[in-house]
DNA sequence: TATAGCCTGATAGTATTACTATTATTTTAG
DNA sequence: CTAAAATAATAGTAATACTATCAGGCTATA
């Protein structure tokens, strides 16, 4: 699997961007110093003027990347569910066994398999970071429905469709799939946010939390579409 | 229960305001107009200098009631909260079947139940759309940690504590009823927002969408504790 | 009835944010 | 080697999120 990772490459719906940061050493360097400062400080403290200082650049020549820190949000959050579908799609692809999808989707959903081989030069752990504390933000806004219609939303709607398929494989009679997958994607961001700032919100501790959060949300929805 | 409900005050946490704001015909104001406000043009475009040119006022004279907007962010969803737990409480005491508190704490919660009897001159329909797009962004942020220890998010905590005792009752044994509490209750309001914006991450649309929000969740609570 | 104090409204000011524009300099591609 | 593209540096604007000051009106108590 490392092998083929490295050769296949997550791309992002173009009008996310204004010029593809991957494709110049500043680009990269945006991205993966952008990551790291968002956070650490948080979307609202970060600022482009801040994040060009630190790489010692100008803010103008960041904004021809990005039309502004919105836009960049939603890079990172696109690209992050481009590469869970890959996972999942490659994963579970094969498998004979709803169940065991159900299992090795859920597994790559909370985290519980390895992060550290796609090829990208920023750092997996800190996206994973920004997806439980940023995510949400990304289309609780006015501007969603147009966001929408310019697809920017898409990745992360396919990796729903994905689990709704799988939910639907076990059981095809279920009539809320959609609801059960977008219920539990979301709901396991937010279990991580909670474990780290509200524990008295969650079952599910620090120590083996990937392991737990699996585990609960495989009995959620198993059991939920049994009847 | 109308004419309970005339009668009793919800209470918000103290340090969340500066001066009360239901306190004085000002205070009364700035909840009602910027309840309306926010709603309308989400709360990125909401301003405090917006809101008192629309009451006629001063900027200065809203910042004695509240330090900043995300305090009154946290204020108008504290006080929901609290109006849920005192609904769950009011309407499942002294019903025998935990089954049926279930279903009455999800109704409520799902809206399901008339809005109109509260005593407040703020719109409960606006409120709850303000729940619906702004509540996640009050403990999405790097000073969470700090305002959960000032108590910002009990009235929140609190509800998914009675829902979680609910759970409870009906299978002592459960292992994840935090969990599975705070996650139906925060998939409700994402799943009224994917209605409204991103149709194709909801079974429940339109139409009697607090009914099928309401049976839905149920059934995925009511399986996933069965087994 | 006098007076002290609080609330409000009006005005002004500051630091920061989120950009846009211009131009000079460097890098790269043919 | 030259043209074009990308970057860096500088400057500027409108809006935001406040803070500070002060005058006038109303209100509670002595």
């Amino acid at each position: 699997m490392e092998k083929l990772l490295s050769t296949i490459k997550i791309s992002v719906n173009k009008q996310i961007y204004l010029k593809d940061p991957e494709s110049t050493e500043l680009g990269k360097r945006i991205l993966s110093q952008s990551l790291e400062m968002i956070t650490e400080m948080g979307l609202e403290q970060f600022t482009f003027r801040k994040l060009a200082e630190q790489l010692g650049t100008a803010e103008s020549s960041i904004y021809r990347y990005f039309e502004n820190k919105h836009k960049l949000l939603i890079y990172f959050i696109s690209w992050y569910w481009s590469w869970i579908e890959y996972q999942i799609v490659f994963s579970t692809t094969n498998l004979a066994q709803p169940e065991l999808k159900l299992s090795t989707a859920l597994d790559i959903l909370c985290q519980q398999r390895n992060l550290e081989s796609a090829p990208v030069n920023f750092s997996l752990k800190h996206l994973h970071n920004l997806l439980i504390s940023e995510s949400s933000k990304a289309y609780l806004t006015k501007e969603v429905d147009g966001e929408n219609k310019s697809g920017f939303f898409m990745a992360f709607k396919n990796v729903v469709r994905r689990l709704e398929e799988i939910i639907h494989e076990i059981n095809p009679e279920c009539l809320f799939a959609k609801t059960l997958s977008s219920t539990v994607i979301e709901g396991i961001l937010h279990q991580h946010f909670f474990a780290q700032h509200l524990p008295s919100l969650t079952d599910c501790h620090d120590d083996h939390i990937a392991d737990k959060l699996a585990k609960n949300y495989y009995t959620i929805i198993f059991n939920s579409i049994k009847a």
